[in-house]
Parts: structure tokens; sequence; C-alpha cells
DNA sequence: GTTAATGCAAATCTTTTGCATGCGG
DNA sequence: CCGCATGCAAAAGATTTGCATTAAC
């Protein structure tokens, strides 16, 4: 837990952001996250630990570390943006559309195959995010 | 011309929706965009010709035509949705973040890996779409 | 001490909705 | 005619912003 926070310090210092008890509390609530929850997600799970923060610094703060490159904004159809840290690997995400499920799926192959694409056009990928709206057969 | 509003209203009936005017000049505004329009756009696009519109109208119509199959909706980051008439072959799209400029790119081979792999996972693809966030080299 | 970050509330922007009216079948 | 579709205006939901205050460096 220690190395944890003094890590995300670390991270926002890095960032140059200033570390301020907000920010890290909001990294340390989204990395130990399983799902992919949004701004009103990580505000409610934040002041169930600690109320002195407001939804606007939710915000603010997320579009913060998007912006220095520590979390990744996931705009998913028609509903609030959810938030993930960013991934070592790159990875694509499956909805369940019956359940709601988030899944995260991954490939080397696809991931190399678009890159070959795109670097035919004439671009350099700056980011990608594929979402796959599926159901159980 | 002719032809082609006779198809719109085809469409429509065919979708069980009634053949409205509103309805017919939204599909062919939609049909001959080269871009991606947003509800505003169309709004607009829309007016010059014909000002007996309205944007809920505008709104209204992308729904039913979506959920008719007839339109896919596309949620760009942080972006009002944009529309186009629902694409014959499966197609993503690579967002030149400079330019802002739009542009179509498929591949048979990822969708097959795409496929394969959701399948692998026990799901059928009930859509899909990745965006591609690139700059030109 | 400076400057950036925060909380609060109000504003903004996109999209949806209630309701009375009008048009399509 | 009947019922769905429309226009208008108001509401809703997500996100942003202005401003005074507080905390980081």
């Amino acid at each position: 837990m220690r190395a944890q926070t003094t890590d995300f310090a670390q991270a926002l210092r890095k960032a140059g952001l200033r570390v301020t008890q907000q920010r890290v509390v909001l990294l340390s609530k989204l990395m130990e996250a399983v799902d992919h929850p949004t701004a009103e997600d990580l505000f409610a799970r934040i002041c169930a630990v600690d109320d002195s923060i407001s939804l606007a610094t939710v915000y603010r703060t997320l579009s913060a570390l998007e912006e220095a490159g520590l979390i990744r904004k996931l705009s998913f159809e028609s509903e609030p943006a959810r938030f993930e840290i960013t991934p070592t690997a790159e990875h694509d995400h499956l909805v369940d559309v019956d359940t709601g499920e988030v899944i995260e799926i991954a490939s080397e192959e696809i991931n190399r195959l678009r890159s070959e694409l795109v670097t035919r056009l004439g671009y350099e990928i700056v980011s990608h995010h594929a979402l796959i709206r599926a159901r159980k057969i």
C-alpha cells in the first residue's frame, strides 16, 4: 500500500502535476477497480473513504491524468465515459449487450495488422480503441 | 433522384415506419453526405432546403432509423455522435488528430481475426466499431 | 509567498421528453 | 378517422467553468 501510494505520487510528479490527496486517492481507486468505472462511479467510491472531494475535481483530475497518459478514457455508445489505468498491452473491449459486462480482449495479430494498414495509409497510430458489442452464443 | 426517393420510402415502409417528408429528407441528406455528420450538421443541411423540421425530429428520426438498422451511430470520443448510412461492408474509422478528418478503413483480414477471437470466447458479434486516432507521418 | 488545485454552484452542451397539433395510412 | 409523427419548449444527464478559498511546492 505504502509503496503504491508512493508510486502514484512519483507518476504524478513525473507528469508535472502536483501531488494532491484527491489525485492519489483517485488513482488508487482506479487501480484497484476491476471494472471500468465512470466519473460518477469513482466519485462514489472515493467519497466512501474520503468525502472531501467534489465531482468537479473528479472530472478535472480525470482530464489531467488522461492528458498525462496515465489513464485512458473509453467512450461507449450513448453512455457516460469510462476510465481505466493506461494498459501496458493494447487491448479492445467486448461489451455483452445483454448483461452490460465488459471484457478486455487482445490480439497481437490484430494489433499488428491494424498497425500495418495504418502505416500503409501514411499515418502513425496515436491511439486506438475497438468496441465490440456481442452476445453469448 | 426520383428513384432514390422511392427507395427511401420503401426502406422506411419495410422497417415499419411511416413515410414522412422529414424522414425521407434526412435519409437523402445522410446518403449524399461524404462526411459523417452530427445531428446538428444534418439539422442545418436539412433546414437549408426545408426548414419545416425541428432538431427534436432529427434526433427522433436518427434513433428510429438506427433501431431499424438503416443507419449507424458512431460515438467518437467526447464529441457529439455522428451518423452514416449502414455500410454494406464493415469498416472502421481513422481520425486524423490534427485535421479531424475521418477516413474509412477496412480489412477483411482484421474482421476475420476479430470474429474468430470473439467466437472462441463464446460470443457472436452484434456490431463492432474501431476508432483509430492517428497522425500523418 | 506563488501558483496551481479545489469546492461549490451555475452554466453549457447534447440529447430526450411531455404535450398539443397535424399528417399518413 | 385513428394513431403515429411532429414542433415547441422544457427537462434531463453528463461534463465544464467562474470564482473565491485552500493547499502544494
